[in-house]
DNA sequence: AGCACGATTAACT
DNA sequence: GTTAATCGTGCTC
């Protein structure tokens, strides 16, 4: 039986938590039933000076969970319909988060298979609003402790992977955000997603 | 009170 | 490659 991620593994240095989490486990509790897939794909966004990153503009009641204590979710909503996971990190007070892109999927199979009636399995979680629908993670789970199994979402040490299968790049989707913070190489992705 | 836009996705041409 | 979908948020008036 393996334990959630404690609080310290989340108080580090933001692009080294986003790093570390490829091959951990997300975990989610539905109706019941565990869901679970290893971690692909990861972004760092690190306070109020990175200006990708939502606490660009100071705190703000959207981002308030980000100034707050290190291992919790934060949720946002964008785009007018879809949600996004993070986990917030670093010390409370300094507002970080690492969002979670893709996701592996392991354990409930067939539970993700009728959230994505549409989608191919490659494509089930291959990407941060996918992997929210396949796990119902919406507004409810923001500000979630996923250092505990009491709101049903956490994560969990897994087998990891080694540098050889980790691409390294800038982060997608920045649009018009000024350099350097648009190339900083705080996107870790890896190269081959395993082989059932 | 109004408005432009977004850490995206799916369905087009 | 291009674009509609769809609405909360933060900024301007």
């Amino acid at each position: 039986m393996t334990a959630p991620l404690p609080e310290s593994f989340y108080r580090r240095n933001t692009v080294e938590v986003a790093r570390s989490l490829l091959g951990m486990r997300l975990v989610r509790m539905l109706g019941g039933l565990r869901l679970s897939g290893l971690i692909t794909e990861a972004e760092a966004y690190r306070g109020e000076e990175d200006l990708a990153c939502h606490a660009r503009a100071g705190r703000t009641p959207r981002n308030a969970v980000m100034y707050g204590p290190p291992g919790r979710a934060y949720v946002y909503f964008t785009y007018g319909m879809h949600w996004m996971l993070n986990c917030v990190t670093e010390e409370e007070g300094f507002p970080a988060a690492v969002l979670l892109r893709a996701v592996w999927v392991d354990e409930g199979r067939e539970v993700v298979a009728a959230r994505r009636p549409k989608a191919l399995p490659e494509h089930w979680t291959d990407g941060p609003a996918k992997l929210c629908q396949a796990f119902q993670i919406d507004r409810r789970l923001n500000g979630a402790a996923l250092t505990g199994p009491l709101d049903g979402l956490w994560i969990e040490a897994g087998p990891g992977f080694p540098d050889e299968q980790v691409s390294i790049g800038a982060r997608v989707g920045l649009g018009g955000t000024p350099e350097p913070w648009l190339s900083m190489p705080w996107r870790f992705k890896v190269k081959r997603p395993p082989l059932s």
